[in-house]
DNA sequence: ACCTGAACACCGTTCAAGT
DNA sequence: ACCTGAACACCGTTCAAGT
């Protein structure tokens, strides 16, 4: 645990105090809504202090999405639990990812706000820190896969690598969900419920890696239920209610 | 063809100079260095009159993304026109994506900056003409996993779609160019041929789905080369220079 | 009726004055 | 030495004056 002095402490509590007014209104009014004026009023921190912490209002947006980012590396870290399979491990990632995107629509939102210009504008330490946070998150998906290739689930052949999967599936997901939030040609795919085509879509490449148990070895969809009753109960609770789990979603 | 009247041609030509002035500007000093003031006084064009042909600065730079989503369509539209298997048209159509990526990157770069709360701002109807110009993307590749099914190379089991495959596919691409571009996570994946990736992952995924040839059926760097060769000769040139073309991107 | 650039409104950032 | 909000600089957008 890292020590932090009294003033420390209260300069963290008061950029949260700034963090949770700039969330309300870049939510509330949007980007362009978002002024520096309207954040000091909303914080009660004075305009001139809010520097001290921020190098730019662009730096607030990223520092939001720092905090989103880490919300989702938390249901991550608690997915990755899973007992079980590491492809199957794998699958309850991927949930944690449908659920973060279902469930925070708010913290997906800033996500995909933080993006494009802004980031040139944030402090090159605020891009460190958000580009951390997603390194730690292919990290994860590496140790599966490391995980899968020491249990012998999955045999490496043809000149393919773990860094090659690691990045199939980073883009499948993110790309799938950018699609999803974009809602751009969301429609033009003609596309009912895109979740559990990220989710189809992933078990056919899997398979064509040759990754055991494939697809027709086991009950997924059984699987994604442990996942949701044995590591998400609440939340899945939450999203789908009661008795609903089945089939609907992935 | 559409006839327009002399004073349309003439607003038209203004829009190019004005989106020239405003390309040069933004890729020489970013998104916060691009100002209304400067694109004026580039393209000697009066301030006012800049509003009636853009709703905003973000109109512009949406206007700009319109352009490098056009010129990538132009490549795509070639890259279907390759003679063979559907699965061959497909890796064409990868190969103009890449193409675009490496020879055009200030496109790239404009296309990546197009994104995030950008959208919010600039007008409804260029929004919706960035759209139909990704809708036409999806379009195609749709048309080719029609064909590959009209052919008998693809069958379809499981309750697999082709709107699916076409979203897995756009997805993979999607993110995997996206990952490439911000270059984020790109290190922690260590990898050294980020093109050549989205070309094996793919060839992985559509082996899943059966789509004949499969990969071991074909040599798909010899399909790659004569891509190249007969679609793209004056761009791979540029690009790999002579005789390099094999085992070296995708 | 159309064009335009001077004026306006707004907002991010700074720094001189205050404690 | 630190804090702060008034002042500044800048820039997107508009509209009154001009043709």
């Amino acid at each position: 645990m890292v020590v932090l002095s009294q003033k420390q402490r209260e300069m963290q509590a008061r950029e949260n105090l700034i963090l949770d007014a700039a969330q309300d209104l870049l939510l509330r009014s949007g980007y362009f809504g978002l002024t520096m004026d309207r954040i000091a009023e909303a914080s009660d921190c004075p305009k001139g202090t809010m520097y001290q912490s921020f190098t730019s209002k662009e730096d607030v947006v990223l520092a939001l999405a720092c905090r989103s980012a880490e919300k989702r590396h938390a249901l991550m870290l608690r997915a990755i639990e899973f007992r079980g399979w590491p492809r199957e491990r794998v699958i309850a990632l991927g949930e944690a990812f449908a659920l973060f995107s279902r469930l925070y629509p708010d913290d997906s939102r800033i996500l995909h706000t933080a993006t494009g210009p802004i980031r040139e504008k944030a402090s090159r330490e605020r891009n460190a820190a958000l580009a951390r946070i997603e390194g730690m998150a292919v990290d994860v998906l590496l140790g599966i896969l490391n995980d899968a290739i020491d249990r012998g689930d999955l045999t490496l052949g043809n000149g393919a690598t773990i860094e090659e999967m690691a990045f199939g599936i980073w883009a499948l997901v993110e790309g799938g969900f950018t699609v999803i939030e974009s809602d751009l040609p969301h429609s033009a795919f003609g596309i009912a419920n895109p979740f559990s085509n990220v989710f189809r879509v992933f078990n056919v490449l899997a398979d064509g890696y040759g990754w055991r148990p494939l697809f027709a070895e086991l009950d997924w969809e059984e699987t994604l239920a442990q996942v949701r009753r044995t590591i998400f109960p609440q939340e899945a609770q939450r999203l789908y209610g009661e008795g609903e789990w089945h089939g609907d979603n992935a």
